[in-house]
RNA sequence: GGUCCGGUAGUUCAGAUGGUUAGAAUGCCAGCCUGUCACGCUGGAGGUCGAGGGUUCGAGCCCCUUCCGGAUCGCCA
């Protein structure tokens, strides 16, 4: 016999079904069992008695739970419906049993949201994704997948694979190498992105391309970061920044309606860096509570207290966020832990001021400041009673960091976020350098390719650092999920900002020679971007961990813990590749 | 590289101040049970307390080392 019907999606009207499936229950109650059935579709309730057939009932008192079997029988409906399951209302009466596959019993439960350690559901992981709550999640990534392809196919892309062994160039995140045999002592690297190959797609003349790819970083694990990720990765000739935002705007749109059903307006908000920088302290703001920054500067430039006009004076700001009609909850205790908390972002403290019911305050400062300036900080920041104000004064880019963090932590606190809300907006107009302490150079924030603003292009010689780009990332709900810019299309200015990356003739020569050979032959304008679908399926699943939504992950020392990856080589494999591993003691 | 949290039956957990034979629930095994659906009832088995060392008359508990997992800072063009 063939199966007929999957598990969930059998009905009254279907008569004689033949199923397949693995046992979730099997409940004996003398000469009745009920079992359930089990495959990815849904559970539906078996029913065996020893009144009707006594062979296929003795058989299936030997079930248990994860067997694999086939049954045959007639759908009928239920005398008491269970409401929990979708084929709730029936029940199959099984006239024929054969099991194909017996189990032992599993290290975990396979049922929704067993609150099993980690560690063990990833060594057993294909147990953990029978578990339905996972499938849901695997088969949702799969509509996302199937509904990106589709869109960007109707719109005019072709989706072109790009080489799995490139070659190494150690911008930005740590390559991932791998040796060659033929080459010995040379190594391909595994692509962080398509990049280059997808800008040499545009010369090519595809005009719209597209890819769902994998791309390698050989960085620290995170809870929504993989060493090995998958991007869905877009390019475009002939297009403004407008032009790729509008065509994202409408496939994010559809996408939220098609898969989850929920309505999104666009366009969406566009957001300058410097702005979301000064209102949030982030370039990934959460718009889904308030609490923007207020800037106390002005107030406190002068003050005798020096931590704050000291920091005001090398440069830095004062700023703070106010918790408003929270301020009576926030004891010492409270206080402390947050004060411990914006340390671990660099900020040597947080000064508070609460605003008690009777408008006393209540603070560790105001001792240290004169009434005028006790009254700005109350007039800027519009406190009111039962209202906590927490400042922090450093260099800027330690409050931006430790103020917006704190923002975030204390709206998760005190439960401030609408989890019903999906605020998509953009962060445009980025820096298009930064300067590297360490190495005493400019990079590129996004990547060397990216055009500068065309209004900021002479900024290249006089102030590069105050150079925006044309550069873009799409934000949901306070996350990064996408990212792209318009790039460089005219080997000039390409050269003109390896000079200024400090990169010699020779070396962006060496490195991205193609590109600017490339270059030379007629390329048109271009730009695009990429999305980290892991993560944008974490977010539409409501997902924990970017680990839920991605089959077979890693853990956060990069090992997988069901085949034990990485491991070690036969020295013969070593020998081949010319390889001598010499271990750290 | 840093900081913090965790590791006790198959699973999820409890085990104040160090003190007899380490418990519960669930799962598992056996028996009973004809409308269950977290089925029920009776009985039973099940432990290297992550590992190693130390302190102590005595360690699941205290100390040191180490392994594993998680969160996070740095890092992630």
């Amino acid at each position: 016999m063939n199966r007929t019907h999957m598990c969930g999606e059998v009905t009254i009207n279907d008569g004689v079904v033949t199923l397949n499936g693995w046992v979730a229950k099997n409940r004996r109650l003398g000469g009745l069992i009920f079992a359930q059935l089990r495959d990815r579709t849904g559970i539906i309730q078996l029913v065996f008695d020893d009144q009707s057939d006594k062979v296929v009932f003795e058989l299936a008192e030997t079930l248990k739970t994860e067997y694999v079997i086939e049954i045959t029988g007639e759908v009928r409906e239920r005398s008491n419906v269970n409401a929990e399951i979708k084929t709730g209302t029936i029940e199959v009466f099984v006239t024929g049993l054969k099991i194909l596959s017996e189990a032992e019993t599993t290290p975990f439960y396979i049922e929704e949201n067993v609150d099993t350690n980690e560690a063990l559901r990833l060594k057993y992981r294909y147990l953990d994704l029978r578990r339905p709550d996972m499938q849901e999640k695997i088969i949702m990534r799969h509509k996302v997948a199937k509904f990106t392809r589709d869109y960007f196919d109707q719109n005019g892309f072709l989706e072109i694979e790009t080489p799995m062994l490139i070659k190494s160039t150690p911008e930005g995140a740590r390559d991932y190498i791998v040796p060659s045999r033929v080459h010995k002592g040379h190594f391909y690297a595994l692509p962080q992105s398509p990049q280059l190959y997808k800008q040499l797609l545009m010369v090519s003349g595809f005009d719209r391309y597209m890819q769902i790819v994998k791309c390698f970083r050989d960085e620290d694990l995170r809870a929504d970061r993989q060493p090995e990720f998958t991007q869905i990765d877009l390019e475009m000739s002939f297009v403004d920044i407008d032009t790729v935002m509008e065509l994202n705007e409408k496939y994010l749109k559809l996408l939220f309606g098609e898969i989850l059903g929920v309505e999104v307006q666009t366009p969406f908000l566009r957001l300058p860096y410097s702005e979301a920088m000064d209102r949030f302290g982030s370039d990934k703001p959460d718009t889904r509570f308030g609490m923007e920054f207020v800037d106390l500067s002005d107030v406190l430039a002068n003050a005798e207290f020096k931590v704050f006009s000291g920091a005001i004076n090398a440069g830095g700001s004062v700023r703070a966020i106010v918790a408003k009609g929270f301020g009576s909850q926030m004891g010492r205790k409270v206080l402390d832990d947050l004060t411990e908390y914006v340390k671990t972002y660099r900020a040597k403290g947080m000064a508070w001021i609460v605003v008690e019911e009777d408008d006393n305050l209540r603070s560790q400062i105001t001792k240290f400041l004169s009434e005028d300036e006790i009254a700005g900080i109350l007039a800027k920041t519009e406190a009111t009673a039962g209202d906590a104000i927490l400042i922090i004064a450093d260099k800027n880019e330690i409050v931006y960091d430790a103020l917006g963090s704190l923002r975030l932590e204390v709206a998760k606190r005190y439960d401030l976020i609408d989890k019903s809300k999906y605020n998509f907006l953009w962060v445009t107009e980025f820096p298009l350098l930064e300067f590297d302490e360490e190495n005493e150079r400019y990079v590129a924030k996004h990547h060397p390719f990216t055009s500068p603003m065309d209004e900021d292009i002479d900024l290249l010689d006089s102030a590069p650092q105050d150079a925006r780009a044309k550069a873009y990332d799409i934000v949901l709900n306070g996350s990064e999920i996408g990212g792209g810019s318009i790039r460089i299309f005219n080997s000039e200015l390409q050269s003109k900002m390896f000079e200024v990356l400090g990169l010699s003739k020779e070396e962006a020569n060496e490195k991205f020679g193609f590109l600017l050979e490339a270059f030379k032959y007629g390329v048109p304008p271009h730009g695009g971007m990429a999305y980290g679908l892991d993560r944008l399926v974490m977010l539409m699943t409501n997902s924990e961990s970017i680990r839920d939504v991605i089959a077979f992950p890693k853990v956060q020392t990069a090992a997988e813990l069901m085949t034990d990856a990485p491991g070690t080589v036969d020295m013969k494999q070593l020998e081949e590749l010319g390889i001598c591993v010499n271990l750290p003691d």
